[in-house]
RNA sequence: GGGAUCGUCGUCUAGCUUGGUAUGAUACUAGUCUGGGGGACUAGUGGUCGCAGGUUCAAAUCCUGCCGGUCCCA
């Protein structure tokens, strides 16, 4: 036994979570750390990530959000001040209980969320309604102790997010700020990682500990779970109050102010992953792909080694020109099928061939790695590959949709609800309301609510547990 | 909380029953040939055998404790 093969050794089909786990390593983007639980960001990985934060930048800056820097430690008085909160992440914390060989007096903990330690410096700057509306978006980790099996991106003990926190005047202005960061969400999702999203409310069983309600977007994953992609908090004035972050409005009168906090974190490249992923290995689009086109040539002598690497450099400038991302794998010690099957692995939206036979006819090869498919291209096509990669990250789209879309069933019957829950998917269920109907199908078929779509309020249905009248019509599945 | 099982070069592993210089593959380095889908040959580098004790002339191997991983059950 024991041969280490290169590439992906299982299929998706068959082995969906070892195949997740081998993708993630062997397309080098991540790494476990020495630390159960933890893993490290290489730097394809990260890349993505940056990706990521520069596009979500570009938009919160757009709508008037500016970004902060919070630290990682909170004293236990602060995060225990809102007791619904402090219940919630407790079980998951981990306390700083020393400084030095000093045991400290109010234990440390290592932020599992930022609410309580934001709003207490929120409290002491806005005083005013001219302070208002506050808008700050942290980049950081958060650490939550993870007790069950851990997964790259999915779920680790410490991860990557942003934590946006803003404060506003009003109920009605907070409350559009949560659906505008919603949108920011879904369409960043959709248009730069091609995966397509449903948005709606959390139920207030699985709301935010501390929100009044939470939005949320859910997508789903090829193996049938559903996976929480972001979720945009809408706070009332629950942590107001505790925290008294108050301003005297025109009126004269001070008023406890009204806040929401949201949040994605790099969860959404383990979405990535495993909705475009193949079992040859990555898949990725073109908008958040590192390198986006990898020109791999081919020769055997020294002539055409120098006029074909000369006519790869050329096309490289071209490219590079149009700001796409290109490399030239002048790799000597390795085979170009070697190649071709590294790249693919790594997920490469676009490899060109060059070889002597393409010199001749004045073309190249173009492989498109999303559907594997070849054809040549003149040389005086080349500046048809822009539109080519917009092509890829739209079909890739498409193609996610598709298989959503298949893996969505309308359900009404809880006995076929039960028996088809295991085969995985989105299930369209009405649902009364109640939240022991909700928590009897968790028990009872390990799915649960997993949104409400915001356009699925329908009293018409009757709840697929209890028969009662329905009031929304959520999407049930069993999640990650 | 209960149970099972495993820790040996970067990785995967043989050796353990019956104690005696740790096996092979892969990866890595160098060279030659090769090159349109995971190439071939040759040579080389690399391991305090999870940690700490104990038994013994001698421990990867036997004993005890600890640490860590994985899986199953509640």
């Amino acid at each position: 036994m024991g041969k280490e093969s290169v590439g992906i050794s299982v299929s998706k089909k068959e082995d969906f979570s070892e195949w997740y786990t081998q993708v993630v390593l062997k397309a080098k983007l991540a790494d476990y750390a020495p630390v159960k639980g933890l893993i490290v960001l290489r730097p394809d990985g990260y890349s993505i990530w940056e990706s990521l934060k520069s596009t979500f930048d570009k938009k919160f800056s757009q709508n008037g959000i500016r970004n902060g820097f919070l630290p990682v430690l909170i004293p236990e008085s602060l995060l225990g001040k809102e007791q619904k909160h402090f219940a919630g992440f407790n079980p998951e914390v981990f306390w700083v209980t020393h400084s030095g060989e000093n045991e400290v007096g109010d234990r440390l903990a290592l932020r599992p969320t930022s609410e309580t330690l934001a709003y207490t410096l929120y409290s002491k700057w806005i005083k005013s309604w001219r302070d208002l509306p506050l808008k700050i978006n942290f980049w950081n980790t958060a650490l939550r102790a993870e007790i069950k099996a851990t997964k790259p991106f999915l779920r680790t003990s410490e991860f990557l997010w942003q934590e946006g926190h803003t404060v506003h005047t009003t109920e009605e202005e907070a409350k559009e700020e949560v659906l505008k960061i919603l949108e920011i969400y879904k369409n960043t999702v959709e248009e730069e990682l091609a995966i397509p999203v449903i948005t709606g409310k959390k139920s207030e069983k699985e709301k935010f500990v501390g929100a009044v309600y939470t939005t949320t977007m859910e997508s789903i994953m090829p193996d049938g779970k559903a996976l929480q992609m972001g979720t945009s908090h809408f706070l009332g004035q629950n942590f107001s109050k505790p925290f008294e972050v108050k301003f005297a409005d025109k009126d004269n009168i001070e008023h406890f102010a009204w806040q929401t906090s949201w949040g994605v974190s790099w969860r959404l490249i383990g979405a990535m992953i495993m909705v475009h992923g193949d079992d040859q290995g990555l898949v990725l689009p073109p908008k958040v792909a590192p390198t986006q086109i990898v020109i791999v040539p081919i020769y055997n002598n020294d002539e055409d080694k120098k006029r074909i690497l000369d006519k790869a450099g050329e096309i490289k400038q071209d490219l590079e020109s149009k700001q796409i991302r290109i490399h030239i794998d002048d790799r000597k010690e390795m085979s170009p099928g070697f190649k071709f099957n590294d790249w693919e692995m790594k997920g490469v939206p676009l490899r060109i061939e060059i070889g002597p036979k393409d010199m001749d006819k004045q073309k190249i090869l173009i492989a498109k790695r999303y559907n594997k498919e070849k054809t040549n291209l003149g040389f005086d096509e080349i500046s048809k590959i822009e539109e080519i990669l917009e092509e890829i990250q739209s079909k890739m789209l498409e193609k996610a949709r598709e298989q959503a879309r298949l893996n969505t069933v309308d359900i009404t019957d809880y006995k076929e609800f039960k028996e088809k829950i295991s085969i995985g998917g989105f299930f369209n269920a009405p649902w009364c309301g109640n939240q022991e109907c909700e928590e009897k199908i968790k028990e009872e078929t390990g799915a649960d609510i997993r949104v409400i779509p915001f356009d699925k309020e329908d009293n018409t249905k009757n709840c697929i547990y209890c028969n009662e009248k329905s009031i929304s019509i959520p999407i049930f599945a069993r999640g990650y």
